[in-house]
DNA sequence: AACCACCCCAACCGCAACAGT
DNA sequence: CACTGTTGCGGTTGGGGTGGT
């Protein structure tokens, strides 16, 4: 069914937002909180679709946003949460506090994948000499396997499909090459012994993914993933 | 200084899932 | 169950900034 996209409704504002329109989606949001959007336009005053609004306040007027360039353990785990999940920027978002989707996917279409191109024709072409860092080893764990020594090292498909766009099957799960960064196979190990129902990619693909995985994490491995 | 090409990122759009009636 | 409105997500776009010539 179609919706009501902003485009076809008259008398909207479009484009950037003003100082003034801030103010006021600040000030209302601030009265009477998040939610109901199709009730922010009117009741704020402002000439702005629902949509427009909601977006402004979570990817820029929150107060909770972090500014500022995205460090490099922030970067770091955005590479392997995206080895992990794909384009899944709403739940990477989620384990970056202060950061939002847009941002992290801008942030991926912008450095980050060329970065991992770049690393990509590297590795093809032999010349690998500066793979030194953790995320140029996250690469180097998602082209061919881990480097840990391990035959089978877990993996996790998104969407039911791999890095590289090929499907996966429940029962292949476990048998795909490896997304992770080297540490990362090795913090999956847990999860080798859990239960192999809760670790289908239909569940993965959830936010008790993450709770499956924590809980079976290590001590020792805590800090480690988190940042 | 003027022009151009490129890059970044805020904002928009289409779609799907969900909620309410 | 069908329909309609709302919300959330991911892909894409275009305006503004910046660097190079």
């Amino acid at each position: 069914m179609r919706r009501n996209p902003c485009s076809s409704k008259e008398g909207f504002n479009k484009g950037s937002w003003s100082a003034t329109e801030d103010k006021i989606l600040t000030d209302y949001i601030r009265a009477h909180g998040e939610g109901r959007w199709g009730k922010v336009p009117k009741g704020a005053g402002l000439s702005r679709c629902a949509r427009s609004c909601r977006l402004r306040w979570l990817n820029y007027l929150r107060p909770d946003i972090k500014r500022g360039n995205i460090s490099h353990e922030e970067e770091d785990l955005i590479i392997r949460l995206h080895n992990l999940l794909g384009n899944r920027w709403s739940l990477i978002a989620g384990r970056l506090p202060g950061r939002t989707d847009n941002e992290i996917k801008n942030y991926w279409n912008t450095v980050l994948k060329k970065k991992v191109q770049g690393q990509s024709v590297d590795m093809h072409s032999g010349e690998d000499e500066r793979m030194n860092s953790k995320s140029q080893e996250t690469i180097r764990c998602l082209k061919f396997g881990n480097s840990t020594g391990r035959n089978d090292p877990p993996s996790f498909p998104q969407d039911g499909k791999n890095k590289f766009g090929e499907s996966l099957v429940d029962g292949d799960f476990f048998s795909e090459t490896s997304f992770l960064a080297p540490e990362d196979c090795d913090l999956f190990n847990p999860l080798m012994d859990s239960n192999h129902e809760e670790l289908c990619p239909r569940h993965l693909l959830d936010l008790n993914f993450f709770e499956i995985f924590e809980s079976n994490l290590p001590k020792e491995h805590e800090t480690l993933w988190w940042w």
